[in-house]
DNA sequence: GTTGAGCGTT
């Protein structure tokens, strides 16, 4: 009985599991697959580049009970994966808002991009920046949608494109006709710009001085 | 209507 075995890895904080060494092209479908046979996982991500959309090289595991996830992490650590030894560990620290991780990788690319490299896309990225004010914007475009790796949690709805509505009956009245006027408000603000008077909407005073003038042109019919 | 976002070194 050796105490220091089970020190191995850290007492399981939560059922997520940290999944590192993964080979390019790991899917979560494989990756939960493999770990599935241990226990239901709940969800299973790997993270992405936001420029580039790759993987980064490890994945994320959820499992529903944390014991499963620990019977996996010891079975499947070290484990071969594709010819890859796969390195699981609990995962630690909480999940970062895609806000946080944004700041994140925008703070640590000028400390690096200074005078060498370090960045993570090359920097002739910047180059051909044309209009596009996100470099990951023409990735995009020319991956379209490329299969997301988004998760194998796409388990919501898989058909449901189907029903083409082309009876024939539509007849084509209703005719892409969208009025533009209307979006011409910046700000729906009720009051934070300029006009700390709840008046109302205090007309300007221009006109205001415009009404004070009781015309009486509407009165009579004038019609001669 | 939780908004796919997370550890590459112990």
């Amino acid at each position: 009985m050796s105490r220091k075995d089970m020190s191995r890895y850290s007492r399981p904080p939560n059922t997520s599991l940290y999944v590192r060494n993964v080979p390019d092209g790991t899917r979560p479908d494989e990756v939960r697959s493999l770990f599935g046979k241990y226990g239901p996982i709940v969800d299973v991500y790997i993270p992405l580049d936001h420029f580039t959309r790759h993987p980064r090289g490890f994945a994320y595991l959820t499992f529903e009970d944390v014991r499963d996830a620990e019977d996996a992490m010891y079975g499947l650590d070290r484990s071969r994966f594709y010819g890859r030894e796969l390195e699981i560990q609990f995962a630690e620290g909480d999940r970062k808002t895609p806000t946080q991780m944004r700041a994140k990788e925008r703070h640590d690319s000028p400390p690096s991009r200074r005078h060498g490299h370090g960045g993570r896309y090359d920097d002739r990225d910047r180059r051909d920046r044309r209009r596009s004010r996100s470099p990951y914007e023409r990735e995009r475009r020319r991956s379209r949608s490329r299969s997301p790796h988004y998760s194998s949690s796409s388990r919501r709805s898989r058909s449901r494109s189907n029903e083409r509505r082309r009876s024939g009956g539509g007849t084509s009245t209703s005719r892409r006709r969208k009025s533009y006027s209307r979006s011409r408000s910046r700000s729906r603000s009720p009051r934070a710009r300029r006009e700390p008077s709840p008046r109302s909407r205090s007309p300007s005073p221009q006109y205001r001085s415009r009404s004070h003038t009781p015309r009486s042109r509407s009165r009579s019919p004038e019609a001669h």
